[in-house]
This record gives C-alpha cells, structure tokens and sequence, in this order.
DNA sequence: AAGCACACCTGCTAGC
DNA sequence: TGCTAGCAGGTGTGCT
C-alpha cells in the first residue's frame, strides 16, 4: 500500500492530531508488530512520554518523544496508522492502541501483519535510528543532485525500475510511483541504468518530484481494495492521475496505445512500450 | 558482492 | 453459486 505520498500524508495527520499528547496507555495484542524489542520494553519506553513531532525518512514515519527516543512506524503492506475517539468501534487486525492525554486513541491495524513499531534510542546526528542507516536519499527530505545520482547510475548494473526501489539509494518510491516516475520521464523500467544520459537523468529526477508532489497533493493513491487510509480514514484520489499503474490495456494518456504490463524484478510493471524508451 | 528469489500474512478477485 | 489459485502498496534473509 504504502509509498512515500501515503506516508507523507500519514505523517501530516500526525501533526495536526496526535503530537503535543502524552503517551497514558500502550495496549498491544498482535505479537508480531513488536518484534524487535519485547512489548514489556515497548510499553516502558512509551508510558509517560509526550509525542513532540512526526517525521518521515522514506516510507518510515519517526515520532520524536520528549525522552530523546524516537517511536518508528512502518505500514509494510497494509498498514494503517488512525486517530479515534477511546470508545469508537475497534476494527479487526488493530494490533496496538496507544491512549494519549487527549482523550484521543492512536491506533495500528494491519491485517497482513508486515507492519511494526518500534522505540529507538539510538540515532545519528540528524535524528534518525541507527538501524535506518542504510537508507538513502529522501527525495523530499534531502537534495536529489543530478551529478551525484548521474555516478551512482552509472556504476549500477540493474533495471531502472530496481534502482528505483532500491531503498538504499533513494528512499520512499515503491511499485506504484516507479511506474509514473518512468512514464513521466518516458524512460522504460527495463532501462539499463549505465545507458542513461546527463539528460535522461534530468528528467528522471524533474518527473520524480513532479509526480511525488502530484501524489502528496491528492493525498495518496488508495486502490481498488481501499486498504490504504489517512489517520481519520480519508481516501487518496492520485489513483485517478495514474498514467499506467493498475491500467493494463487501458490507453497511454500521452499516445493512445494500450498500456503494456510485465515484471521486472519480479513486480509488477505497467509502461507504454512508444512513450518510454 | 551485487542481484535475484523467496518468505512473511491475510484478503480479494478472476477464472473455472 | 462456490471453490481455488494467484496476486497485492514492502523488505529482510539467504542463495548464486
């Protein structure tokens, strides 16, 4: 479900309705979201804390505490992050209940059961959790240089498309949003990356902050099984913008020509064979 | 050592 | 109508 325009927008309902509250209750009942520490410990470093601020690094969302530890959340799948009111109706797969000093609930349901959470306390020197290390740039967050993404391209032996999920490079883009930023850099998936041009990858990264400022504006894409939600159970309409993703045999929006759909890396993949080369 | 397949789960849909 | 195989926004592990 979740790529970064989804996060983002998750992010964005955090700040407006669950920071500046204090962390009263932690109820946990599905085992497998608190899986790197142990609940007694979640719990511990969670009780009694004041949520200050919600950040995003990639597809992870970061709620800074006031003890200098840092609450990660991560949607995987089918994660959803909302804020309800104690006594509304607790849905199937709410795996975790944090009750903040505002009479409101944060809520994690997730019925694939990827997601988790998790308190760090130890981070780097801009505040992300030393286990986060590995990630790369954030498009949003950090300067995408043609120059430096130009080197890294080059040394790279891989699909467009891979490069572009891989989360150590540039973090946040997922299946979906790999797809529209190809077709609106009309650069195939299957392009080699040491065959791209100074050029191509000019456009590269002007498509890929179009299109991820496009998504963030329509709040997200949810699709056809409306899994994914904001934190007060709004829908996303970037879908209804999607040039290729989910439209096999539909036409390209820019040619006319049905939409081809492959796999790369073994993902899904939806193109237009003419605008993308 | 980079790049790939697979596992982790539940739920929905397409096809028989 | 009802069953089942296949597929899904992600990522960590382990193989080649």
């Amino acid at each position: 479900m979740p790529e970064l325009p989804e996060v983002e927008t998750v992010r964005r309902g955090l700040e407006t309705f669950g920071v500046g509250h204090q962390v009263t209750g932690v109820d946990v009942t599905g085992k497998r979201t608190i899986r790197r520490q142990s609940i007694e410990e979640f719990k511990g470093d969670l009780i009694g804390s004041t949520l200050l601020v919600a950040r995003r690094r990639g597809k992870y969302l970061l709620v800074d505490l006031d003890t200098d530890a840092v609450l990660v959340i991560h949607l995987r799948m089918s994660g959803q992050v909302r804020i309800e009111a104690p006594g509304a109706e607790v849905v199937p797969h709410t795996h975790v209940r944090l009750s903040l000093s505002n009479e409101t609930e944060l809520r994690f349901v997730d019925p694939r059961t990827f997601g988790e959470l998790f308190v760090a306390s130890e981070l780097d020197e801009r505040g992300v959790p030393a286990v986060l290390g590995a990630l790369g740039r954030d498009p949003l967050v950090d300067e995408i240089a043609v120059n430096a993404l130009f080197g890294r391209l080059r040394i790279r032996h891989v699909a467009l498309k891979g490069f572009l999920l891989d989360q150590t490079e540039i973090c946040g883009i997922g299946n979906i949003y790999a797809d529209e930023i190809c077709f609106a850099a009309g650069l195939s998936p299957l392009r080699r990356t040491d065959t791209l041009k100074r050029s191509e990858v000019e456009r590269l990264v002007s498509s890929m902050h179009a299109v991820l400022d496009a998504a963030i504006l329509a709040k997200g894409s949810t699709l056809k099984d409306a899994r994914y939600r904001d934190v007060t159970g709004g829908l996303g309409s970037y879908q209804e913008h999607h040039a290729t993703y989910d439209r096999e045999g539909l036409p390209c929006p820019s040619c006319g020509r049905p939409i081809r759909r492959g796999k790369v890396i073994g993902r899904s993949t939806y193109f237009c064979p003419k605008c993308q080369r």
